[in-house]
DNA sequence: TTGAAAGCGCTAACAG
DNA sequence: CTGTTAGCGCTTTCAA
């Protein structure tokens, strides 16, 4: 009885409705130019609720060869802690508007002639669209394949061999952080930066060419709010607890130490937490820390837990998704193969990490 | 010339090799039963090359009516931090046998209408069969249009309604973790189990049922080794890091306290962690903690590294996938109603939160 | 050893 | 306003 469940096809609702396949066909699709008397309309529609009618969208993409299916390509989906958020952002988006989602994992670590299988296997599938979400922003192996169909990549750094992209704007985190700390009443303010790419085969995200922009948007962000360059001093290390507790210790041993530390990621924040309680600085009473990433389940569960500038994946792959169902359809004047698509800025969640510097007579504002 | 990039068609390569689309077929399709001479084999396969045909897989699936699509459900895919473990196994699992996977995001906050709604979008597609990963296993929502296509739950309890799952042998867990305990030299082992069902409305993934067999598997594991009761004192909490800290103190608190710690979860060792900074003791000197599940961002990242006792959720996916598409193809003796099949059992990832106890003169074995 | 032809369920001209 | 009909690209009897 439920849909799909039998062979049940457009003819039988049409016999049972005393009308053509054709009739039938207009009505459920709603074909604007088919003129059809509401009691026709009703007849087949009651028809096809009766008999529990599905259409079948095999049939139907062999027919008008558009599967209304996107193709997902996520590089190491087993290690990529956003792949879930990814894949929920992408089929929300997707089936918004009728489309499904098939999803292929392909290995970052697996041969050329392996990666460009994953992608063909989508390509025999006949998916109208790809979504090809890269491990690290910034490289892509692009297989040649892709020329032949629409392809959005999802939070790579920029438009990549003409292919279009939605990357969040990077230096929009740095300075919100900055912003978050300087309203706190912060003066001076420590960046953790990831150490290069060179790195980043490590657990996270978006490491790689992302951690240049993150740390590029840090000097930025401080000049804007009238410091000099001496107001933030920067350390560098694997995006890891371990390079975070090393690189606050730099920052927290220095003379002059910062009050309020901007991390890369809440690894390196764990480690900054770690170091702040080695030389007996609490958090947020002694020292304030914002993590420029947050894998939720980490930040949420620190103690105290901590205050991040995130980017939701679900939110980058939506738009994503968005974009290349637009070109599909025509939609959008937007060409696919022009500039990059302006991403989503970070947003601050805020929660127990920062508070007012210790020597601060008065704070400057909510936090 | 990439496949399945033009319109090239089996027609179009029986031309170009001079025989009857029958005969593609035929060849392209191994088909046993067609006895084709070796040089017409030869020159349709060139043909084939040449054109870089790749077969529709819509056209085919129209007439065989199979499509070679496995639908995954995955209930709240944003928040499961093995969404992506999920995806990863069962793609594997699948792309080796010539499938491909069709993914949907169903969310157990929405009603019951639009979650039937996520199910029967695959039923739609004519997916051939389905995997269900519930974000806790034990509970179960299971629309009716279950029935009519085979299905298999990826960590579930056990079977339900009659479906069959794959599901880890719980136990396994608390022996494994106790084990390793026991192998260091720990007589005195505390166990802080996650609070119920009723709390776990959280992040993690194997609350619920799952709380209750593991906690159940403990004693059992003790009494295993010889213990009795009293060497295995038990507290619970919330499945995060203030449960597991809270839990901890209790433990830790006592007057006989263990000297060793199995966690319910990694959040909850980050609490226990927590505690025994508190107090003063230091891991794994003066303490040392087991996870029974692992975050791997997390595990590897605390201080000291996490020694854990996991289940790769890959695998279980995986596994799922392949009992699926035996039942598909009949291959399995295994009829699907049968019960529920064993599902792998979990394996120590050991780091360096465990060590022999700190009154032990000689520890009794390897970690 | 090979080919002709039917038809999977649907959509979209084109006639009525 | 509604129906006839020709395929979409492929597999698969059945004949040759």
């Amino acid at each position: 009885l439920s849909i799909g469940s039998r062979n049940i096809g457009i003819k039988d609702v049409a016999a049972a409705a005393g009308v053509s396949v054709t009739t039938v066909s207009h009505v459920l699709n709603e074909v604007t130019s088919a003129r059809i008397s509401p009691e026709t309309r009703e007849r087949v529609r009651s028809a096809a609720g009766q008999l529990g009618y599905g259409p079948n969208s095999v049939a139907r993409a062999l027919r008008t060869s558009r599967t209304a299916l996107l193709g997902l390509v996520i590089e190491d989906a087993g290690r990529n802690p956003h792949a879930g958020q990814i894949v929920l952002g992408a089929d929300e988006a997707a089936r918004a508007r009728g489309y499904n989602l098939l999803v292929v994992n392909t290995s970052p670590s697996a041969g050329p002639e392996a990666r460009k299988a994953d992608v063909e296997s989508l390509l025999m599938r006949r998916v109208d669209g790809i979504l090809y979400a890269p491990r690290h922003p910034g490289q892509l192996p692009a297989p040649p394949t892709f020329r032949n169909v629409p392809t959005v990549l999802v939070n790579a750094a920029g438009t990549q061999n003409g292919i279009p992209a939605v990357a969040p704007e990077e230096e929009s985190g740095p300075r919100a952080a900055v912003g978050c700390l300087l309203g706190a009443g912060h003066t001076r303010i420590g960046f953790i930066s990831s150490g290069g790419a060179a790195s980043c085969d490590g657990a996270n995200f978006a490491e790689g060419a992302a951690g240049q922009e993150r740390a590029g948007g840090f000097p930025a962000a401080l000049a804007q709010a009238g410091f000099d360059g001496g107001a933030g001093p920067v350390e560098s290390g694997q995006p890891d607890e371990r390079g975070g507790y090393a690189a606050a210790r730099s920052l927290l041993d220095r003379e002059d130490r910062p009050t309020g530390l901007v991390c890369h990621n809440d690894l390196m924040a764990m480690g900054a937490y770690r170091a702040a309680a080695d030389l007996g600085f609490a958090i947020p009473r002694d020292l304030s820390v914002v993590a420029l990433a947050d894998h939720g389940l980490i930040a949420a569960n620190l103690y105290p837990a901590l205050t991040t500038v995130a980017l939701p994946p679900a939110e980058l792959a939506a738009r994503a998704a968005g974009i290349l169902m637009d070109t599909l359809e025509g939609t959008a004047g937007t060409n696919l193969s022009a500039g990059p698509a302006a991403g989503p800025a970070y947003t601050l969640i805020a929660r127990g990490s920062v508070a007012p510097p210790p020597d601060a007579a008065t704070p400057r504002g909510n936090f």
